[in-house]
DNA sequence: TCTTCAATAGATATAAATACTTAGTCATTT
DNA sequence: AAATGACTAAGTATTTATATCTATTGAAGA
């Protein structure tokens, strides 16, 4: 019988390797590919054509949102299964209707994550217990759409990364060499699109949504 | 041959789980405990006694820190190993002065993690590859210390995490039914004490320090 | 008892952020 | 040619945050 091949696309080597460890000491499963960040993972889904996609959707660079479709375009047959520390019901329905098969978060077993592998292999799809278990939620939010971090453009992401470090907007305008009116129509234009109140939630909401810029 | 015991703590099971299978599988290691928070291993800690505390500095309720004294104090032979996402060596040093005798980042691989608790075990250091390259870094900010984090008040602990979500003085004055002014001492001596310039350095600072409060 | 410190809260200022509106330029797309 | 959207920037107004300084209370510790 065939193995599934997997491709692991997580930023931290160490869990890359630890689990491609652990896969490949399983007769079933074959790690064909390790990326490090996305952009990788889809030239590698390109070439490998792997069975399954294991993507942890917090690496730099681009979303596991974004990097799921694209690896669906340039490997259709590949199944997608997202890993992530986020346990609110919206990031893993959101997964899912891109096109993921799975969705397993980091405070899950490693017997659901084999069990969400084989399942989705099988043509099935999988979501680990944390999120069935606050799945009511999911129900009740049906209409409360995530803030559409996509929406996002060069330069709004440019300067959200300089208000985490603490700068001043008039900080902001001197280093870019902007007006500080200009900085200022920025900022609220980045937290009218992600629904913000400040730039004290912008930060918590960049550092700990399903993404990083 | 004795095999070396293992304490894993990690607030991520599926972490915990896949460290352990790939350290069960060598016959060298064999995991003993594995802790999901630093109280549940300071009290395996003390019970288990083991060789090696492999210990996740990132988990929730206390830091790593913290926890690594404790576990120095309830297990006096057991050598501590730091795990952490944070590449800075300001966090190492910081780190091994407590008592660790090794830290690791999450960007090292597999054949160091094993390296490091070799190493410790026999009774030497071992920091990862990824901080010795910055480690001009460290010898030049020999003096500028970590801010203090341990120096934080409950109060102010509380109110830091109404900040991160987004609320303003006002409104956590009014939910603390304290009042404004009140609220304003307590951020500004948050400030003071983290060295920080305003609200969104410090949820910055809060969300990917080496701590969670 | 004396000291220290956390928590409370006042006054007074300034600095910064946020809301809302309008508008010009440039590049891309239809 | 027209529409769209990103980036720029202005005005005006209000709300928050931050800096200092002072001061009382209560609890914990030396």
């Amino acid at each position: 019988m065939e193995k599934i091949s997997v491709l692991i696309a997580d930023d931290h080597k160490l869990i890359r390797e630890t689990w491609s460890f652990v896969l490949n000491n399983d007769p079933r499963f074959s790690v064909i590919a390790e990326c490090a960040d996305a952009y990788e993972a889809i030239e590698q889904a390109k070439v490998t054509k792997p069975n399954i996609v294991l993507m942890d959707i917090n690496m730099p660079s681009m979303t596991g949102f974004e990097a799921a479709e694209k690896i669906r375009k340039v490997s259709p047959s590949s199944r997608i299964i997202g890993i992530s520390i986020h346990s609110q019901p919206a990031y893993a329905k959101k997964m899912l209707q891109i096109g993921a098969k799975g969705y397993v978060t980091k405070n899950s077993s490693k017997k659901e994550m084999i069990e969400a592998i084989l399942t989705v292999h099988a043509g099935g799809k999988y979501i680990c217990e944390e999120i069935k278990n606050n799945i009511s939620e999911l129900v009740l939010e049906e209409n409360k759409d995530l803030p559409n971090i996509n929406a996002l453009t060069e330069r709004e992401i440019q300067i959200i990364n300089l208000i985490k470090d603490g700068q001043s907007s008039k900080e902001i305008a001197a280093q870019l060499d902007i007006s500080l009116k200009t900085v200022e129509v920025h900022r609220h234009n980045i937290l009218k699109k992600l629904k913000l109140k400040n730039s004290a939630s912008l930060v918590n909401f960049i550092n700990s949504a399903a993404t990083n810029l």
